[in-house]
DNA sequence: CATGAATGAGGGTTCATTCAT
DNA sequence: GATGAATGAACCCTCATTCAT
């Protein structure tokens, strides 16, 4: 190798450092600078790195959706259905104890704060929204889903586990598998017993 | 003794004008000069009726808290509780429909994009949870909310209600009833049918 | 007055430092902070008073044309004509004097160094060029300037004068003086004699 | 003993991109990136042929400056003095003519938007002036030139000739020699006729 | 009370230059 | 010699806040 190695390592420090930036100051708050100092770097060397500051952002979202995406299964009809939502929410709130203030981060911001993000995470949660939709529109078609509008189902589905988490102090396995239980017991039954 | 004082009507402007400027362009992108111009008035004005940037933010979302505060009502357990059920939904969801733009700024901003406002708005969460929290524990006594961490049962229903108006198009009259009936269903009955 | 005066002092107090500034130092060398420190006014006031850096560039190059303008008359053919060209040459040239400085800022920029300006410079030298060709086309057809095609004749006349001021280390009165007969004199004799 | 080295066709291939760039950009806008891009090289090779920015800019201006002064002859006070002439403005245009953007770029930089040229260009004029104004020294002995500051006439006349390459949109042959036509006329005559 | 000119800290981004490999 | 990752000084512009009038 005739030259200093391109270094893997000094984008993963970025991301690192850029994450508690993002989570101790906020967007707005967070100066590259700092993020810089935190991963050992120069404030230059972000640039090499990430286009703007925008960018460390957006990847920090992407790379939690992906893990979302990768982590729960297509549900599959011929087997206990049941068993699968239970384990599509616990891989889904896996992966956000895995990280909870980023979770946090990600969850909490919507539109408002910043155009410049409304796009990123519009994005994000449409994505969401009208994949968990259409799994209920499937849902149903097999006579597992009630009647209703889908897409409002699917914003009561995300609503609730997204405040649920939000509100978490923290995600503990114990506290992970209650809110597990008590969520898909939710859905499946609701809490209001009026009659 | 004089009519309205001038500084009423200012006040007001300011805080219309401060909506609009907030809704379009987000707290970050919301200058002060722009609020000020909307309302007629200068820029140093602004500062005679508020302290700062944050102030007139804070106040157009206790705004919001006391008119929604102000639509429900105390769930009286002699009466019919699904009815008070649904006309709580749905005076929430009038408050909330009557400026939804407004709406949507305030449940969209949570923490993350701006420390300063994770006081004044995580104070707004916590005081609704705790608030419906603790109504739900008077259900549970009452055998009219089913077992379960009242605190997460209490997410549960304000994270579906919320994103549900946050993804809404538009809440118009048709819209607004038919998230009424599906909410007060589905915190009934959820909306699984896995057996 | 209800307010501080809005200050025509500042405005000029800039640009001069912006001139100062800009001929010690070149334009790209050339600090906002330091045009407002030498104005005796901070960073920001600079901005309430021009765009951007370009702006007060602009500003000077346009005031010095307008001089020129304004130094030069338009040639009346039934009056004495070597006496008029020699005069718009003279006012020409004293205009320049009054501030050589500058004048040499804005006759030594020409397209190259930055494209920002190449469209300011530019539509100058265009504009004087187009301007003294058509009365040079004029002069033709009076039979007081020699046949040749006059945009050429115009940058002949044009560029022996920039660069003359140019080279100049100074332009006191009888500096200037010589210049404009020898000008004049070459204008209407060349120097070389072959024959 | 090897072909040409490759350092003669880097240092070549520098000067080429760094020309192409140069022209295009200006030099503000140049970055010693998309110079060594262009040339095929690494940033780092640059600094092994180039001190630093200035020093390939002043190369390019050596170089134009070389093959004008190579050109253009030494009066020979026996031969036929106007072909004389007529061949060094000859000689000097089609030098421009070869690389007229290059050209346009090296005339059009003088003092101002750069005090790091300010001693580059200055020379580069200083040296022109002077020597063509020692050669009109002698024209006057001569008795070939009219009377009058040498220095001035100098400015003149090489005024002149940069002002029309400046203003040229193209030099091709029969532009060329139109030029150097009508300029030799000029010098001859000027081509004011208030008589 | 009202005004709006003035302030200046603050931060994102660029890019010439260096130097370890 | 060649490379290109790393550096960090430099600078323009924004905008919340102040205060003289």
């Amino acid at each position: 190798m005739t030259t200093r190695t391109p270094d893997r390592d000094k984008r993963a420090a970025l991301l690192r450092a850029a994450r508690d930036v993002l989570v101790e100051e906020g967007y707005h708050h967070a100066k590259i600078d700092e993020i810089a100092a935190r991963a050992g770097v120069a404030k230059g060397t972000y640039y090499l790195y990430f286009d703007d500051k925008r960018a460390i952002f957006a990847e920090l979202v992407d790379g939690l959706v992906g893990r979302i995406e990768a982590a729960i299964v297509r549900v599959d009809e011929t087997a206990d259905l049941g068993a699968q939502v239970r384990h599509n929410i616990r891989a889904t709130i896996a992966v956000l104890a895995e990280d909870l203030a980023l979770a946090r981060l990600v969850l909490g911001v919507t539109r408002g704060l910043d155009a410049a993000f409304t796009d990123t995470i519009t994005r994000l949660h449409v994505g969401v929204i009208t994949l968990l939709s259409r799994t209920l529109a499937d849902g149903q078609t097999l006579g597992v889903v009630a009647a209703g509008d889908t897409e409002l189902l699917a914003a009561f589905a995300i609503g609730a586990l997204k405040e649920a988490v939000l509100r978490s102090a923290e995600l503990g396995p114990a506290r992970r598998e209650q809110l597990v239980t008590e969520l898909a017991k939710f859905l499946e039954e609701g809490f209001l017993r009026l009659r």
